[in-house]
DNA sequence: CTTGACCTTATAGTTAACTCTAAGGTGTAA
DNA sequence: TTACACCTTAGAGTTAACTATAAGGTCAAG
């Protein structure tokens, strides 16, 4: 083991949060995650810590959230007054409620149409639950990013 | 009006969909809406079901999926028997369901950080929920496409 | 019968988020 | 001490999903 009291390396880290190493060494240039300590030939030792936030990213990256939203959200690390921040996260938890929203729909579709699929003994009636019937009962919100 | 029976042009119906009509034309060269009648200039002429289309393309982009992923979900069109269909919704059904998890996870994050912010009455403890903190009670799954 | 807001095509350019390549240093096990 | 799997950098290449450009046809209003 090359350090062991400092964390682990890129490829430990890399592994253990389910990402490529390449992606930690690119969201540290993008300013995602903050440079670790090296050992002293160079090498980089992550913290838990540092996995945390790289899981967090991920996540927010999961339900549409872009590296720069990402960026911003992470930076609310008070350099800002608190007023400020407060209106960015409120932004913020609106965006992502709007998110869940049009995933419970998708999600209601799709669990519709699996139960059709079910139900049905022949003449798999899938897409037209998706797109062509939908006239009756579906209502839904219009998206825009 | 250029015609009524027939539907709206694109105009109208990116308009009412929210998106511009450069991506209708992109999403039909792609597969994702079907070429819709013309009017005998060749103008695209949509109705209510390829708006219901549209709105679900986006509805489900918006919570990460790909166009690709997508066009699989779009295409299940009973071009499969029905068996392989319900495996196909039955994956993605779990995809939709992970990305919920992690959806709520982002909303926790920001929802305690929002919560911090306001009880602070100086020193914004912001960033400290969203990473340094974090190693309690925060249980996720690794994400990758 | 022209103006102007629409529509058409084909094709090239852009942006985000990786992903790979080349050229080399490090650490440990046999 | 030599394999071999790891790590380092700088920079180029890739993929998805648009987005813009050029060059032109259509339609209702004035």
């Amino acid at each position: 083991m090359i350090a062991n009291s400092q964390g682990m390396t890129i490829g430990r880290a890399a592994e253990t949060a389910g990402v490529p190493a390449t992606t930690l060494r690119y969201y540290e240039r993008q300013g995602l995650l903050d440079a670790p300590v090296r050992t002293a030939a160079g090498y980089r030792m992550y913290d838990d810590q540092a996995i945390e936030r790289l899981r967090f990213i991920r996540a927010a990256q999961a339900v549409g959230f872009t590296l720069d939203d990402i960026r911003t959200l992470l930076q609310l690390d008070s350099q800002e007054s608190c007023g400020d921040v407060q209106t960015l996260l409120e932004r913020r938890i609106g965006e992502v409620d709007r998110k869940m929203a049009e995933l419970k729909y998708v999600r209601t579709a799709l669990g519709k149409a699996l139960k059709e699929c079910k139900n049905s003994d022949r003449d798999c009636p899938i897409l037209i639950s998706l797109s062509a019937r939908s006239r009756n009962g579906s209502r839904l919100q219009g998206t825009q990013s």
